[in-house]
RNA sequence: GCCGAAGUGGUGGAAUGGCAUACACGUCGGUCUCAAAAACCGAUGGGCGCAAGCCCGUAAGGGUUCAACUCCCUUCUUCGGCACCA
């Protein structure tokens, strides 16, 4: 008889919600454990993408509530942004009632999968209760300087009419429609994230558990490099041009300088001269092409000379001044020293137009004085300085130090680091979003709204069509107020908050979701913070958790909070894919979950994307494994008919060491290989038939990833609380202990027998017996013994 | 180009110095059945062999070790991130 899903999950889920099984409270005796997994956008249904990143979730936090841990996992809604707009454009109604309407049906389908969520803490990005006090955390910064208000050359993406961050911007096409991304000036506000860059850099040292490749990507993204900022002066009149250099120890290599077409100076220096009108028509050329064709990085580089000179500080030599599209206005001071010898992208460009070239550094090891004209290739590695006056002789390493400080002493540059780490721009020309609490006066300027005018309501019927600039700018009783400071008329600002901003902040909101007196509570806060196990997608391994990491610095420097780092362990779940791909709408091969729920159930549901994949990586769906995951469902209902009074004393030590497997599995985040331990115990108890206890330890290990199923037979079993009460099951140390063994005997390495031998056997007994073993008699025949290995409890190797 | 992860049966995957392929899917065979499905039991890396068994085998090549999927070196491929970063 198969078991019957339906009935089962529905009659669980009803009591779980009645009995409000799931409630968290930050008080009892009990360690405290927050598991939080990222919190959706609603778009109306959920994608196996969700229901895999919380099984995986779920799993884990019923695991550590049957530990005896106080458990919060919550649940929210990403609930602002863009699509919003879009739909109820196209469907002709309004953000808010499509995005509660989206909320609900995701809600529900939250529910028929049995997730435990504490849902009185639910909370919407799109409630004024919250996204006041995104406004609040605004206006804080601005108070310290942390936003501002910058007129800037900003992405555009024509199709969605809004500006996007420089994040935002991939491969120079829009994120999220691909559109080309254009350049237009307006005025935006930005937050001084760069103000934290080194603290972003350094905490990165503290998170232990995060996977090493996102810490990499951080790393990577924040984009750290120390140098020196060198000043050469031109010959012939008074400017002075900074290059940024990591390598200070090649300064006296430096042959010729290379600026930036973009670069502010290159119109004074070429004023006059006679290449002023090539330098001109090569400047024009290179932003033609940028603005149009995909640039190749494999180009060539090319470039013009000036006909200026400028004097490199450390020699008084004259170097030829050049401009060359290699050399980035968006990187370092947009001019470079070049050193052909000892820098390959110089190298080639040197060649390439006959430009002098000077070794500075000696490879060690190297039996002749290395030459510039033998090199093919520049030489980028380490050496002993030469043609250096006062630091011939010295490491390369050695040098970069004390030329760096003697050029700083002298006034020829400034030790300095260089960061990739832009500041964020926050304002959106949108509807839908946090509106800023900012009002402009024609006398007092830039004049931000009393904390006790927050929130700034988003007006309900703002007419947009998503058409050019910011909907909100029409609503005349939202923009015209009265300035705070001078009473006279003024009006509001009418951009609203990237959507970024209402996420970075969120699992702090959940620790006290309805308090009113701030943006959250801090004692809550102290007790549930850090968030113990963040699980997610690999997509939000730079932008969100660097934006919430610079948050939560910021509220330690408020004095909100008494840590640094927000998520103490990650996980980054892979992907579900089909048929090698991602799943998407696009693509339409997409499946849905509420019909799998139909099918199978949510239990099989769960426990087949657990089983199918670690964590971690791509998971590719399968129908008919799912059909697996059933069956063996299936498999464990028909236990409950067949039970003994006494299961044998073999079953009831292997159930014992299966705890301990299946306990630290799931520790781990090892569902597969759990799931396999569980199966070889169903298959064991087929073989010899389960008494009630060994059943009952069966139900407890399989509840995490099958609840409803779960507690239907642990209620079967004659139990009449929830299995959620019980605890995990513990293995009892001496029933884990084999008393024999069985030894794998290899000749040169190769198994050439097994002897079942008492666990306890000493050596020498142990070398008796297994050279009595007649089938190793035809490998000793002739050979003597050389060595033998023995591998306690393991295995014997004989050397001959 | 640089950084990171990975490459194991027909398939998803297991094993992190000690029996390669656990567990599952698929396939084949058996039991039950009038029959089929379901369920249960068994076989299933390749080659040679009636068999006992032997040989080969974890992307390719080399090395360390009594012993290598696992550690080291070289190469190839795939995926992810960054990229003329000075």
């Amino acid at each position: 008889m198969e078991y019957s899903f339906k009935n089962i999950e529905e009659k669980w889920q009803k009591y779980w919600q009645e009995k409000k099984v799931f409630r968290a409270e930050a008080a009892g005796g009990k360690p405290k454990y927050y598991l939080l997994e990222m919190f959706p956008y609603p778009s109306g249904k959920i994608h196996m993408g969700h229901v895999r990143n919380y099984t995986i979730g779920d799993v884990a936090a019923r695991f550590k509530r049957m530990q005896g841990f106080n458990v919060l996992h919550p649940m929210g809604f990403d609930a602002f942004g863009q699509p919003a707009e879009n739909a109820a454009i196209k469907n002709k109604t309004k953000p808010d009632i499509w995005t509660h309407r989206c909320i609900q049906e995701m809600e529900a389908e939250l529910k028929r999968m049995g997730f435990s969520y504490d849902w009185g803490r639910e909370v919407s990005t799109c409630d004024s209760n919250y996204y006041k006090w995104n406004q609040w955390i605004f206006l804080k910064m601005f108070e310290r300087g942390l936003a501002y208000k910058k007129a800037s050359e900003v992405n555009w993406c024509p199709n969605c009419e809004t500006t996007l961050a420089n994040e935002e911007v991939i491969d120079g096409e829009c994120w999220r429609c691909h559109t080309r991304v254009e350049q237009k000036d307006l005025k935006q506000w930005f937050l001084k994230i760069s103000a934290y860059r080194q603290r972003l850099l350094e905490d990165l040292n503290q998170l232990k558990d995060w996977p090493e490749r996102v810490l990499a990507m951080q790393a990577n993204w924040i984009g750290k490099s120390e140098g020196v900022e060198i000043y050469f002066k031109a010959r012939d009149n008074q400017e002075v041009i900074s290059v940024f250099t990591t390598r200070p120890d090649t300064i006296f290599g430096a042959t010729y300088i290379v600026l930036s077409p973009g670069h502010p100076l290159v119109k004074n220096i070429i004023k006059g001269r006679p290449q002023e009108k090539e330098v001109l028509r090569f400047i024009n050329k290179v932003s033609e092409e940028n603005h149009s064709a995909t640039k190749s990085p494999e180009v060539d580089k090319e470039g013009v000379f000036t006909g200026a000179y400028a004097i490199n500080p450390v020699n008084r030599e004259e170097i030829p001044i050049w401009v060359a599209d290699y050399v980035l206005m968006e990187y370092g001071t947009g001019a470079i020293m070049a050193v052909p010898v000892h820098d390959q992208r110089d190298f080639l460009f040197a060649k390439e137009h006959n430009l002098p070239m000077r070794v500075v550094i000696q490879p060690q090891g190297l039996d002749h004085k290395l030459s510039a004209g033998e090199i093919k290739e520049a030489y980028q590695g380490e050496g002993i300085q030469i043609n250096s006056p006062g630091f011939d002789g010295l490491p390369n390493q050695e040098a970069k130090i004390k030329i760096a400080r003697w050029m700083q002493e002298k006034g020829m540059g400034k030790i300095e680091a260089h960061w990739r780490l832009r500041d964020w721009l926050i304002s959106r020309q949108r509807y839908w979003g946090s509106p800023i609490p900012i009002i402009y006066c024609e006398g007092c300027g830039i004049v931000p709204v009393p904390y006790e005018d927050l929130p700034v309501l988003l007006p309900e019927d703002a007419p947009f069509t998503g058409e050019g600039g910011s909907p909100l700018g029409k609503v005349k009783d939202f923009v015209e107020v009265t300035c705070p400071k001078c009473k006279s008329p003024a009006c509001r600002e009418t951009d609203t908050m990237a959507t970024f901003f209402d996420s970075s902040w969120y699992f702090l909101r959940f620790t006290s979701p309805h308090y009113q007196a701030g943006v959250f509570n801090a004692q809550e806060a102290e007790y549930w913070m850090p968030v113990d196990q963040y699980i997610g997608g690999i997509e939000h391994a730079i932008l969100h958790l660097l934006y919430s990491r610079f948050f939560t610095k910021f509220f330690q420097d408020l004095g909100l909070v008494d840590f640094n780092e927000p998520f103490k362990r990650l996980l980054t779940q892979g992907m579900v894919l089909k048929e090698g791909e991602v799943m998407s709408k696009s693509r339409g091969n997409v499946v849905d979950p509420d019909a799998i729920i139909n099918k199978y159930g949510a239990d099989t549901l769960r426990l087949f994307m657990l089983f199918a994949a670690p964590p971690e990586t791509e998971l590719e769906w399968d129908e008919r494994g799912i059909e697996g995951a059933y069956k063996f469902l299936n498999r464990v209902w028909r236990i409950q008919d067949n039970l003994k009074s006494k299961a044998s004393p073999q079953l009831v030590r292997f159930t014992h060491k299966i705890i301990k497997k299946v306990s630290e599995d799931i520790e781990g985040f090892k569902f597969n290989t759990a799931i396999a331990s569980l199966m070889e115990l169903v298959n064991a108890i087929y073989q010899t038939g389960a008494d009630k206890e060994v059943f009952m330890d069966l139900i407890l290990l399989l509840c995490p990833i099958a609840p409803h199923f779960c507690e239907e037979l642990w209620q079967a079993c004659g139990n009449k609380e929830s299995v959620l009460k019980a605890q995990w099951p513990r293995y009892n140390p001496d029933l884990i202990i084999d008393e024999t063994v069985t030894l794998v005997i290899q000749i040169n390495g190769k198994v050439r027998s097994r002897i079942e031998v008492p666990a306890d056997t000493e050596e020498a007994r142990l070398k008796e017996i297994v050279l009595s073993d007649d089938k190793l008699k035809p490998w000793l025949k002739d050979s003597p013994i050389k060595n033998f290995i023995i591998v306690p409890k393991r295995l014997v190797n004989i050397v001959v």
